[in-house]
DNA sequence: CTTATCTTGTGAAGAAATTCACAAGGCCGT
DNA sequence: ACGGCCTTGTGAATTTCTTCACAAGATAAG
């Protein structure tokens, strides 16, 4: 299959938002324009981001919006429910182990885990937060797909080694540091504080930045 | 001024990170080479974005490490304190409430604010939760520099609206919806779902998928 | 059936970002 | 002072991404 750019996949998640809210107030067909004045984008863009999997459209119509929300949950896996487990029972952690927004997608929190002795064994929103090192025990008896690591910058690392050795080939990093894993592991970083200093440029370059 | 793509600006916050890790490791000059194997890019790409700004280093020799590490500060405007407010007191907001690298960047948390009756006026980390009605008069008698939405979706665009006319022009947007501001005002938007989508993507079709 | 009106899907053009590759400098040892 | 060795800074080449622009198909009305 072709290589599909990382802003094709975010575009498409944009759609699929729009469409759901479409599907909400019951229109049934929808043009690429529509779409694009939602998500911010030209219709030449939508079109061109659809027909990397396919021609989902009627000419002259549009897309039926129920059957392009089921194509898009299909080409982002959004079929099944994924298996979360989130490393670091921080406040972090805790924030995004209550968030509702995951299972709503389809991502189901499995578990907590810390290597912090005077964490392991508490509750901690609606789990009990887990020994990191009963990961690879844990996974291979009931599976997790994504790990979500929220700990200190400067134990990322070993923390992302630890959750490759255990099978995970997903990783959502919290953490400030640049991570280093195997090819065939996703990593994506959100690093708030790089978000910041992209705010902070663009306050002091108010020509030069982009208007993001 | 040049206009200066993100991906450019992001880049640079990265190189600063290992600029300061080198520093305290007590290393006084470091080349294009040495910097890009750590941010996960090219000397050539180092180069070209060091090069926008102007040229820093000594042939033959690299870049000296407090001079560049200065300049990377200058240049993302970080010489200063800016004055963050953070929009929502909920669980996100008290995790960057607290969050310690802010402070550590130059940024300091003036402010929490929310519209809930039933936490205004409530102790939220070292903080007392202000109404957001009275933002605009906070801010008239004690500026903020930017402002941190942490409310959820359906309120997020009168949120944003609301700081923008308080005179904030840079929005770190942590509401899952894509909001429309003036040309002049920065916003930034970080969507944790959308982020887990695309692991999902890549799960999904791991030929396809870029290695982010 | 024909015409008028839409909107898709997609090559081609254009713009932007990245990588190549090398001349220009600077340092060091002799 | 000179030659050998590095590494920068940057045009040019390449690759990637976005926008343009239009033929092809679909619907609807008369």
């Amino acid at each position: 299959m072709k290589r599909v750019a990382d802003s094709t996949v975010r575009r498409l998640s944009l759609y699929l938002r729009y469409l759901e809210e479409f599907e909400a107030g019951g229109s049934s067909t929808i043009s690429s324009d529509e779409l694009a004045a939602r998500a911010g984008t030209t219709s030449a863009q939508v079109r061109k981001d659809l027909s990397v999997f396919g021609s989902f459209g009627k000419r002259g119509l549009g897309y039926d919006v129920v059957e392009l929300t089921r194509r898009l949950r299909d080409i982002l896996g959004l079929g099944r429910e994924w298996r979360v487990i989130i490393v670091g029972a921080g406040k972090v952690g805790g924030a995004l182990a209550q968030y509702r927004g995951f299972r709503q997608r389809g991502f189901s929190i499995a578990a907590v885990y810390d290597s912090d002795p005077a964490k392991i064994g508490n509750a901690f929103e609606s789990f009990t937060v887990r020994d990191i090192a009963s990961l690879k025990d844990d996974i291979r008896r009931q599976p997790a797909d994504i790990a979500i690591l929220t700990v200190p910058g400067d134990v990322a690392q070993r923390v992302l080694d630890q959750v490759v050795a255990a099978g995970i080939r997903a990783v959502l990093n919290f953490a400030p540091a640049q991570l280093h894993a195997p090819d065939q592991v996703t990593v994506k970083t959100v690093n708030m504080a790089m978000e910041l200093e992209g705010l902070s440029f663009a306050l002091t370059n108010p020509v030069a930045a982009r208007s993001a």
